[in-house]
DNA sequence: ATAAACCCTGACATTAATGTCAGGGTCAAG
DNA sequence: CTTGACCCTGACATTAATGTCAGGGTTTAT
């Protein structure tokens, strides 16, 4: 399939699929005019990319491990977990830091209202 | 005194107080040779800046009721409670979203350990 | 053969505060 | 009068994925 085929099944963009080559997470081989043409697993791979993504994974990082998940199960690839895990660790952090400033944030609006 | 040592009484760097400026959320008048002279309330003047900042308070926000908290208590200046309830939603959006993103993970991470 | 719909690359924009560099004045102490 | 420590402006870079535009080819249907 083409990429505008494959932008419409998956509800990414053309422009992220493109980016999405760019930083080796996909791949398309060229038509004799110089068109992508995808297999039909693209579209499956394209939603193991966003599904990545929304989990605040990067690029760089995905594209260390997609090829092994793709072919095996995720709990198969030893790249994995430590990512994860190093995830998990920022997120954590960031919701402490936001945990401060709501509580500061409180403190102000309280302090304005008892006013 | 000058940027140099404003800088360095506040721990803000000259960088910073000169997009401040820019901002104007800072003023200073021009000496004769170009120099940025700062009168001495300029000190605490930063330190309110850096403490908006702190709570992620924009520039441009904290420029639309700045003038206003310099010359009176905060609870006076009308602006300021709707920017912290502002904030304040976008922080508790921010929140839930880290907390759904965390529990993705935790599932991934267990059903990566169970297996 | 022409219009519409598709595809291509390359480039700039987006956010917000800050870092950093280049090129150039100013001033004080030696 | 020179050196070093200040100061100035203007500009580009930073992050990361995506939007958007320009300028140009291709294909399909009429």
């Amino acid at each position: 399939m083409r990429i505008g085929e494959l932008s419409a099944r998956t509800g990414v963009s053309i422009r992220s699929l493109r980016y999405y080559e760019q930083q080796k997470l996909l791949t398309s081989v060229r038509m004799d005019n110089g068109y992508r043409e995808y297999s039909p697993l693209a579209e499956d791979q394209v939603r193991t990319i966003q599904f990545y993504l929304g989990l605040g994974i990067t690029t760089e990082q995905i594209a260390s491990f997609l090829g092994c998940v793709l072919k095996n199960k995720e709990a198969f690839c030893q790249e994995v977990l430590p990512i994860y895990e190093l995830k998990l660790k920022e997120i954590d952090d960031q919701i402490h830091q936001l945990y401060q400033i709501k509580s500061n944030l409180l403190d102000r609006i309280r302090s304005i209202q008892e006013s």
